[in-house]
DNA sequence: GGGAATATTCCC
DNA sequence: GGGAATATTCCC
């Protein structure tokens, strides 16, 4: 075994030795060009030699392994067919086993056995699928947090007391100082020159004046919006974007939400050139349901920049990426066959997806809620003000309790208090047949909007993402918004008031 | 080999004659109780029987067999330690090894080769995988009853009691511009010299029958959401973009919620100039932020239509793919665990994951809902733009079946259209860059809710999908906004009182 | 040719 | 004792 070293497995050792042996080349020897070698007689071969180097006779297990090594078997062709005489000769060749090249010998690898093989293979799978398992899980995750928020943005508006689960007021962050203003529970109202500043004094009924540090009562943009129409259109002839953000999850109770609008604002004659301006508190974007929802969907990426939304491209790409995470877990599965363990299964847990705790109550409402709406106090209508930075601030989301419940405490809707949200979780979760049948008495299937958005109908303000702006070929914008404003029933006696005062 | 059928391994086989065979007790014989046997000459065990059963002459070989068969050792031991004498003897015993019992050899089984370990060992991971997968699984279906419930959840704000579930706006198709059809003959409409037609159909609500045999009269403008139309009407001053952002989740109970408005809060004179312009709203999938988020639950890929947004039955397809592919892998996974069979894999039934049933369509759509504002087909002011995208809203609309359209259902705003949540997120979808710009450069930081409340202010008039700003003939572009009302019984009663106090 | 089980060797 | 690689056998 000249050339072979250790690192060359016994049979190749033992073959290059077998064909290196000129003493038996009338049984087996290198063919002429050195690239091949044969077995010239297969019975002496068998009887003589095989024995000789291995622990058996038999040429098929000799071929074996051949085979094992990768070795081929060369077929003579002539003329364009097999060669009768020439069978007799068994002839095999390999890229690396040539005349005088020992050298090549140790690039020749055996074949994993089955066994082997399909145990690297399937462990290697595993550990990716494994890796992809986690790393879905791990995303999973984000989005429950997303969701979470999502649930605890949904604001306790009722008219009692703070509730600890969810005050999430979002801070209103005013760039310009204006919010301040607005938020201070002293200042009722707000207003400047050119705008209408409407201001839910709610938060004062029951807390009576706190400061801003104020830790109960939690100005924000409520749920409960509330603006003077008349007000908001007075003003200057330049109209300002009205900002109005609404919360969700509102519980309000008309009784306790003493909605103010000053007479100012009812005043009519001015409304012909109303440079209205309206910005409701910002509210941060983990709060914004729908983008709430958005990144959950697309959590698996991290969130990128400020906004966290994912652009439709990335959405695909995270969809593609899963599926074809999910696609490769699926093949290298497959692939992997694994031995019966009966055992095993027994073992494998399933997971419980605890979904709602009911529990958690913090469903008291909270009237300090407020709505603020303030104008900016810059006439040319967008400002900068609302900036990526406001909006992180926005983020600071408080989850409290179960995200879930907290969700549904606030939504019932008028008719339909029985079907609050918590029942309706509860029965979706209970029976899964619940949703098609609450889908299929839908009378309109073109309204979607966010989750949070309840009924657009009554809420206009939502859907005013769009500009009731327009520019016209002259070069001026032209308007028209309108908006009001609700909780209602204190509005109208407020406006009544008003009315009466005028 | 007397007992040894051909089950058993011939090792086994060999073993059980060698250890029979009498003449060789003196080497290898059962011990006297017949419950074990002794190797009693190393030496010639190894040069004279070993050679003769294997293809070896090695003890260790021997034993490693041994082991391979699960026998074991015997240790003698006496007075609590090991005698030494003893040791010569090497002595192993099995369960199913024993004297006169050759039937129970094919009790013995093999350690599976170290391939088999690693099947084992990966048996162990897939549970893991499996246990993972399973748990994603669970998680998702929670996730998905979450979003659905959370949909849901938003209140229905309709003044009136029909359907508990979903107050949905039916969109009125309108492909000339000509929803006036829908509008309700008992109503009061407006109509200027634009040929904008006006009707508030809120009366109509409570009194029964309307001309369009809606069931459920609703009134869409958000139900906090209240304005005095005639204000939001008047003035010529140039407009700015207003955003409002709705609350969601509003539990309001409209009796508390006297908020009105009334024809005449519309004063007629003003209306003159309006160059107003009401389409019903019209939500395009698409870019219905509910559509959106339905869509990302239920799937789909290949974006289509609609903008280069994935549309609904692209994303449900291409979520049930993925869920088919979970579902199918976690099958795997479950029958690798039982049997190595490939082919069983396809018996094992799959976890149901429900998701969304887009069949359902309860798509009975309701007037009484929609808010109906018509610029007159004669105006042709309709641009095509408008056209297509209602086209294409009434197409995406059909959502019914996913919970996460209930959510939505009665979101649809006039103004929003244009900007609802679909649209946003898919903005965002598309663009990554968008996101950044909406967020950071917005210029309004309060602006923030759903997604689809994103501010528009760049784009206006796409965002407008119902449009409210028209382009007549003289290349002017014409608003007309308008809206108001909700919850309205009350609301227009409160108005009248009021109107009539002034 | 090659899958698969068993056998043998090598090594820890 | 047993993991692991290679070897041998058996079978398709």
């Amino acid at each position: 075994m000249e050339g072979a070293s250790s690192v060359v497995p016994g049979f190749l050792a033992k073959l290059w030795a077998l064909v290196n042996d000129s003493t038996t080349d009338d049984v087996i020897a290198w063919s002429r060009n050195g690239q091949s070698f044969g077995i010239l007689d297969e019975q002496k071969f068998c009887k003589e030699l095989l024995p000789k180097y291995f622990k058996h006779n038999n040429l098929s297990s000799f071929i074996r392994q051949l085979n094992m090594y990768g070795f081929r078997k060369v077929v003579t062709v002539e003329s364009g067919m097999i060669v009768p005489e020439k069978n007799t000769t068994i002839e095999f060749q390999h890229m690396f086993f040539k005349q005088g090249e020992a050298h090549l010998l140790e690039n020749i690898k055996r074949k994993v056995s089955s066994g082997r093989t399909e145990d690297l293979k399937g462990s290697d799978d595993l550990q990716k699928a494994l890796a992809e398992v986690q790393e879905i899980k791990e995303q999973q995750i984000g989005k429950d947090n997303k969701l979470a928020s999502l649930k605890r943005s949904l604001p306790d508006v009722s008219g009692s007391p703070p509730s600890k689960l969810s005050r999430q007021c979002v801070p209103i962050p005013v760039e310009n100082g204006e919010a301040v203003d607005v938020l201070d529970p002293g200042s009722p109202t707000v207003k400047d020159p050119n705008g209408i500043v409407i201001q839910d004094v709610t938060a004062s009924m029951d807390d009576g004046p706190s400061g801003l540090g104020a830790p109960a009562p939690t100005l924000f943009l409520s749920p409960t919006l509330s603006a003077d129409p008349s007000s908001l259109l007075e003003g200057s002839s330049h109209l300002s974007p009205v900002h109005i953000i609404p919360s969700f999850g509102l519980d309000l109770d008309v009784t306790d939400c003493p909605l103010q609008i000053t007479e100012d604002s009812l005043e009519p004659e001015d409304i012909d050139n109303l440079p209205l301006e309206l910005h409701a508190s910002q509210a941060s974007d983990s709060e914004d349901p729908a983008v709430v929802i958005d990144s959950i969907l697309n959590d698996s990426h991290v969130s990128t920049q400020g906004g966290g939304f994912l652009n439709r491209n990335e959405m695909q790409d995270f969809l593609n990426c899963i599926e074809a995470n999910l696609e490769e877990l699926h093949s290298m599965l497959s692939a992997n066959k694994l031995t019966p363990d009966p055992e095993l299964l027994s073992e494998i847990p399933t997971a419980e997806f605890p979904i709602l705790n009911m529990n958690e109550t913090g469903a008291s409402s909270n009237l300090a809620d407020t709505l603020v709406f303030t104008k900016s106090a810059e006439e040319g209508g967008m400002t900068s003000e609302f900036e990526a930075d406001g909006n992180k601030d926005m983020q600071l989301v408080q989850y409290m309790g179960n995200p879930l419940l907290s969700l549904f405490e606030d939504l019932p809707s008028f008719e339909d208090r029985s079907q609050d949200a918590g029942d309706l979780l509860l029965a979706d979760l209970e029976d899964e047949k619940d949703v098609p049948t609450y889908l299929e008495d839908s009378d309109d299937p073109l309204c979607l909007v966010a989750p949070s958005l309840s009924d657009d109908y009554e809420n206009p303000l939502e859907s005013f993402e769009s500009p009731l702006l327009l520019e016209d070929p002259n070069g001026e914008y032209k308007l028209f918004p309108l908006l009001l404003l609700s909780p209602v029933a204190n509005f109208i006696e407020e406006a009544t008031e008003i009315e009466n005062t005028i």
